[in-house]
DNA sequence: TATTCTACCTAACGTTTGTTAGAAAGTTTT
DNA sequence: AAAACTTTCTAACAAACGTTAGGTAGAATA
């Protein structure tokens, strides 16, 4: 009593905790929300499905807080990559790290962020709800890059960045469902994509 | 016996038939594959759920009609808009035809196209296998479409179909999680996104 | 050593699910 | 009107689900 409660803190429990997370984040990426159920994820760390109730109040507190830590995850990352660059960078740099940065997120590095991508449209109302938030900060932070583009003339007269962000971001992430790293690596794919963003698939002398 | 079962044919069950097919696409879309129970969908029509078993197999039968259904709409209404265009359109102008005509299904008309579009990530492996065919179908569709622009020199040298096609692609169904009538219509929205797709969102100035 | 706390297990609960068998209406054919 | 066929209902099944209560072994504390 009077103690504060800490998530990640050096205990037994908090390891475990961490390792559930990990778990169920790896199989909600690859099963979905609904067919992963709780025994099953306590199986996968040698557990009963009672004893998670020890660590969490519920199924949907688990995806919540995996949902919110793929999306803070893929915001961070891109934030800090964009801060790197030099205050004169072009526009068309930024957008390029940043669509780098996401899809190594997504693609290559996060169990958490792709589970985020996967399955969001399967959970629940109230579970999309508690990760409002967490969504609207990282839309903001692409709001950013394009309107600051914008405002410095660097987009094509007529180009709609409301749109062009959530296209955008619409691409990259159904990339994860057709990446095949046998056909190119993620870099690759980062720098084709953006250059179709950025340029267009149109040849100049066909406009 | 002998007697060839038809699937549309106009008797009483046909009818029932493909209202419960038309109720299940528009409860799948809306509430995802898992959530939507047989109960439910039989409750639609006044039915009990084990009714349901005169006019189906199973659950899986069910969707599996409703997402090939839902592709083949798309499939079909993309090839015909296209077959009207001129021999001679210029290939931006193909694109822009089957974008639109692909958005409208998604977003407008078609509850099994939306339907597919929501749940395909949801359904069991077996359900995805069954459809893959006319996935397939209406895939090469699109690499048609792109890979005769390449052919003609249409397209930005470096310009890879593959990835414009998937990513188009991608673009245009993540649509359907955000799209808003009352921010533009449909139309609105296809010339805006062909318009990023073909030219970019670059100024020339910038490049 | 005795006690308290941590981390997990066992076993069950109520609910919901897809599915099935057989009865019961309603309709059409003979 | 009798018979056959079509369509739906009733009622139950086994399985799986999230969740809970209470017990238990080991570690930490006193």
């Amino acid at each position: 009593m009077g103690e504060i409660r800490m998530a990640n803190v050096a205990t037994k429990a908090g390891d475990t905790r961490k390792r559930i997370l990990d778990g169920a984040a790896r199989m909600f990426r690859e099963k979905g929300y609904a067919s992963v159920s709780l025994r099953a994820i306590a199986a996968a760390q040698n557990m009963q499905g009672g004893s998670l109730y020890y660590h969490f109040d519920s199924k949907e507190q688990i995806v919540i807080e995996i949902l919110n830590t793929g999306i803070d995850l893929v915001r961070v990352a891109v934030e800090y990559a964009i801060s790197l660059l030099p205050q004169s960078a072009p526009h068309g740099d930024i957008i390029r790290t940043a669509v780098r940065v996401h899809l190594s997120a997504l693609l290559e590095h996060s169990d958490y962020t792709s589970a985020n991508v996967r399955i969001f449209t399967q959970v629940p109302p109230s579970v999309q709800a508690a990760t409002l938030a967490t969504r609207v900060n990282y839309e903001n932070c692409w709001k950013r890059i394009l309107s600051n583009a914008q405002r410095d003339g660097a987009l094509r007269p007529g180009a709609d960045p409301n749109i062009a962000r959530l296209t955008l971001i619409g691409a990259m992430n159904a990339s994860l469902e057709w990446f095949d790293p046998a056909q190119g690596s993620v870099d690759q794919l980062a720098a084709r994509l953006v250059d179709n963003f950025l340029f267009g698939i149109l040849d100049p002398s066909h406009r």
